[in-house]
DNA sequence: TATGTCACG
DNA sequence: GACGTACGTGACATAG
């Protein structure tokens, strides 16, 4: 067996991971305009199998430009192959040279293929040392043996004699003879006609070889024999063409490939050339281009003197970036250290104000007033990252933003919402520049120590620079928004202006009743520990009922249930759905999910939510990320309040903790349906439309046109239609259709099928969405967000599924969220007349909850619903569904 | 820090 | 014909 930490030899199919590199990667370019996808992914695979095998030997085997032998014995070999794209094989020579310079061994061998080079390899090797072949190709799967196994390049499958078995149903040795039968399409080898991969096995099962089946013809069904009988000659030319060529002379001295010392001079330079930052940041390369190596200026104001100097500056430039220094990451109880501004790239000013052993004439009362005065100037820009700090810190010192401003946090997700928009990974994505971690200035665990101790000198660099970055961003991101107006739109008109009203929200906070949740902890804690003695009994052992390990442990070792279902990384699975399947046959599944869902609610939610409540504002302050997700919603976290338990009355006990103050009441309006009505709108489907226009229940709508015509739809009907409903939003499959209804897969396809012929609409919307995908590489919102989908045409089956699904759930969610936030901001700009009688708590994907004047809440309520219903315009009603109560279960 | 599980829309 | 699945999040406990 090959095992990991053992010396062994890795032989890559450096052809077969060109194209994987290149199709798997969107068609990325550097600034230049040169190609670089295939370079990025092949660097990848490439370090990933070095750093996660550590082989001692390695060898790249790539084929040689032009024919081979092949192409002489039979004229149409491999005729059906497309020759390399244009973009492609620009790449293929800088990618010869990353390997090189990697030190790892390359052969390309004219007349012969990569594969016969790797066949004999093999074939010298493989008694003295184990060996991995990484490649995608199936033909190799005939060289597999106990000391010779296949990596699968991307999905990571390996292949021993087993595996091989498992996979096509022959044995390795049998590979030749199965390929021969069946042909091998993207060669353009021919192979028996009518015997697919079934055949093929059932007839090697019963007789070994194809030589065999040939002698033993006779014994044959009648179309069969005459199929084999009129392919011999195929057959012989098959078995010529994928015979590998075993006995190539080859290196025989096996240190020859061993892995090798790095050219770190090369790989700065093609890493520098094709801009691979990523990479040259995994392999420890010493690149600091960019500002890192321009001159900078970077000074601090510590008299008044200059201070005012300075202000004239501000007002002569009019754009400038800003960025606080605080003693906390909580902006609630952060207290300010010092401030920077940017005015011109490479320059950059740092206010400090309450730093440890440092003399300023500038305390915190007049930095106030300076930062009032240049705010208020309606001609001045100011430009942040993540501005909603900058306004929730300076809150408490009653300073606003009367000015223009900006968010580079917010340009960049607008651009691309994929990835992360921190500054340091925005520096390093757009700038070329790799920036000081805040971390690396004041370390970190119990080591670190607070802005204010730092040296002076420190703290102007580092907080200059975060100045420095951020209008180069901007210069940089305003330049990308502008050239899309859509996307320019997008951000000017609703992410921008929603940023001040998330920080409200989160400024506000909701009061929680922390008694009730403590009652409710010790009532939880009692019925747990109830259900632990159970479990015990019933396992006839104690362990830890928290840990899938142990309980994987006592389920298949002990009591040897079957095993349903795996965990991704190959162990038994104990999800819930697992134990329900499981339950019929024993008691402690059950009991083992009653503790899992009140140990849930009570470490999650009961126990913690009392201690976040702030001592300041005794409320409970949560965060709203604007830039997490890819399809414009929002994230909620420290504590996440958008998933707070709903679905069971435990759960709901937990809502009865949210409540108003004194006078007021909670109100709670959530759209109903809203994303199957994006649905209907998108795809203008009549049918789906006309259902939402009459009103009507839609999943019994949906019930009704599926499966009866005119009769009314039974209450499992209903249920079917629902999950339907759901499964359409996610990017339907006939698998998932059927795991959800505990139907058989044939069932849920006609199903499907039964939907998509009454919505006709609604299928072509998908197969349309999925074809834009695939064209543009990216999906659309109502208002314009662009979803990039990176993997969409990836090679890998999976991979590229889940691309299709998100593109179709995407542009729904998406425009689900445009929707939100655009009633959001309506609402806001209604609530500025009204601010101590309504105050908005939360946003939880497709509801908003408010607190509101007892006096208040008839007139606020039909205003609410209005403002939501016709906050955007789409073909069907959006309907709002209203609630009012002394808590948020109530309201709900 | 990764993994498994589960809370929400 | 097979691949392995629902889409999007965040928090917790465990275990190494």
């Amino acid at each position: 067996m090959v095992k990991k930490n053992e010396d062994f030899f890795i032989i890559v199919d450096g052809s077969s991971y060109l194209y994987r590199a290149f199709y798997a990667l969107p068609h990325l370019k550097n600034s230049a305009g040169l190609h670089t996808g295939a370079i990025v992914g092949f660097a990848n695979m490439t370090q990933k199998i070095l750093s996660e095998y550590q082989p001692k030997y390695i060898s790249m085997i790539f084929d040689a430009r032009g024919k081979n032998f092949r192409h002489k014995i039979y004229k149409e070999y491999k005729s059906n192959r497309k020759s390399m794209p244009q973009e492609l094989s620009e790449q293929v020579e800088p990618i010869l040279q990353f390997v090189e310079s990697l030190g790892i061994n390359i052969i390309q061998q004219p007349d012969v293929e990569a594969d016969d080079v790797i066949a004999s390899l093999v074939n010298k090797f493989s008694s003295t040392v184990p060996i991995l072949i990484s490649t995608g190709d199936k033909d190799l799967a005939q060289l597999v043996t106990k000391n010779v196994h296949i990596i699968n390049s991307m999905n990571d499958t390996l292949l021993d004699p087993k595996g091989v078995l498992d996979k096509f149903g022959v044995k390795p040795e049998q590979i030749l003879d199965y390929l021969t039968l069946v042909g091998d399409t993207s060669d353009n080898i021919p192979g028996v006609d009518k015997v697919g991969p079934k055949t093929a096995v059932k007839l090697l099962k019963e007789y070994g070889s194809v030589d065999n089946i040939v002698k033993n013809v006779s014994d044959l069904k009648q179309n069969l024999k005459t199929n084999i009988e009129n392919s011999l000659d195929k057959i012989n030319l098959a078995k010529e063409l994928i015979a590998l060529k075993s006995d190539l002379k080859v290196d025989e001295n096996i240190t020859s490939y061993s892995v090798g010392g790095k050219n770190e001079e090369k790989l700065n330079e093609l890493t520098l050339k094709y801009e691979l930052r990523k990479i040259s940041k995994d392999l420890g390369l010493t690149t600091k281009p960019s500002i890192n190596k321009k001159e900078v200026e970077y000074v601090s104001i510590t008299d008044i003197k200059s201070l005012e100097v300075f202000k004239k500056k501000l007002l002569t430039v009019k754009i400038f970036s800003f960025d606080t220094e605080t003693t906390s990451l909580d902006p609630m109880v952060a207290e300010i250290v010092g401030v920077s501004f940017s005015f011109e790239a490479n320059k950059a000013v740092y206010i400090p104000i309450n730093h440890k052993n440092l003399k300023t004439e500038i305390n915190m009362e007049i930095l106030e007033n300076f930062l009032k005065d240049i705010f208020n100037i309606k001609s001045n820009t100011v430009v942040c990252q993540n501005i909603k700090y900058e306004m929730n810190v300076l809150r408490k010192y009653n300073i606003a933003f009367s000015c223009k401003y900006h968010d580079t946090m917010i340009m960049s997700y607008i651009f691309n919402s994929n990835g992360k928009h921190d500054l340091s990974t925005l520096s390093s994505k757009y700038l070329n520049h790799e920036s000081i971690s805040y971390e690396d200035v004041v370390g970190k665990g119990s080591k670190q120590i607070l802005f204010n101790e730092l040296l002076l000198e420190e703290a102007i660099t580092y907080a200059c620079e975060d100045s420095d970055i951020t209008l180069q961003l901007y210069d940089y991101l305003l330049d990308k928004l502008s050239s899309a107006n859509d996307q320019y739109e997008l951000y000017k008109n609703i992410e921008l202006p929603l940023v001040s009203v998330i920080a409200d929200i989160e400024y506000t906070g909701v009061k929680v009743n922390s008694e009730d949740l403590n009652k409710q902890s010790k009532d939880l804690r009692k019925r747990i520990q109830l259900i632990e003695k159970k479990v015990y009994d019933e396992a006839g052992q104690e362990f830890n009922i928290g840990s899938p390990k142990q309980i994987q442990e006592i389920f298949y070792d002990v009591l040897k249930l079957p095993v349903l279902k795996k965990t991704p990384k190959g162990a038994p699975s104990t999800n819930e759905d697992v134990m329900n399947d499981l339950s019929e046959i024993h008691d402690l599944p059950k009991l083992i999910l009653e503790y899992r869902n009140l140990s849930k609610l009570k470490n999650t939610y009961t126990d913690r939510l009392g201690e976040q409540v702030s001592e300041i504002s005794n409320r409970l302050h949560t965060s709203y990320n604007q830039t997490v997700t890819i399809t414009g919603r929002l994230s909620s976290s420290n504590p996440n309040l958008q998933n707070i338990p709903v679905r069971n009355q435990d759960g709901r006990n937990i809502r009865k903790a949210f409540i108003p103050e004194k006078g007021y009441k909670i109100l709670s309006a959530d759209y109903s349906q809203i994303e199957l009505r994006i649905m209907s709108h998108l795809s203008q489907d009549e049918t789906l439309k006309q259902n939402f226009m009459d009103g009507e229940d839609i999943h019994m709508a949906t019930a009704r046109e599926v499966f009866k015509s005119k009769s009314q739809p039974t209450k499992e009907d209903r249920r079917a239609a629902k999950a339907i409903n759901f499964g359409l939003i996610y990017g339907i499959s006939s698998y998932g259709l059927a795991k959800q209804l505990r139907i058989d897969n044939s069932s849920a396809k006609d199903y499907i099928d039964r939907y998509f012929k009454k919505y006709e609409g609604v299928r072509d919307f998908m197969e349309d969405t999925k074809k834009q995908a695939k064209k543009n590489g990216f999906v659309e919102t109502m208002k314009g967000r662009k979803i990039y989908l990176p993997n969409i045409s990836h090679s890998n089956f999976q991979v590229r599924s889940a691309a299709e699904r998100t593109a179709i759930n995407a542009p729904i969610q998406g425009t689900a969220a445009d929707i939100l936030k655009i009633a959001m901001l309506d609402i806001s700009k209604w609530m500025q007349n009204h601010q101590d009688k309504v105050k908005l708590l939360m946003q939880v994907h497709d509801e908003l909850v408010f607190e509101i004047d007892i006096d208040f809440i008839d007139k606020a309520s039909k205003k609410i619903k209005s403002l939501m219903s016709n906050c955007v315009s789409i073909d069907v009603p959006l309907d709002v569904d209203l609630g009012v109560g002394n808590n948020w279960d109530k309201a709900h």
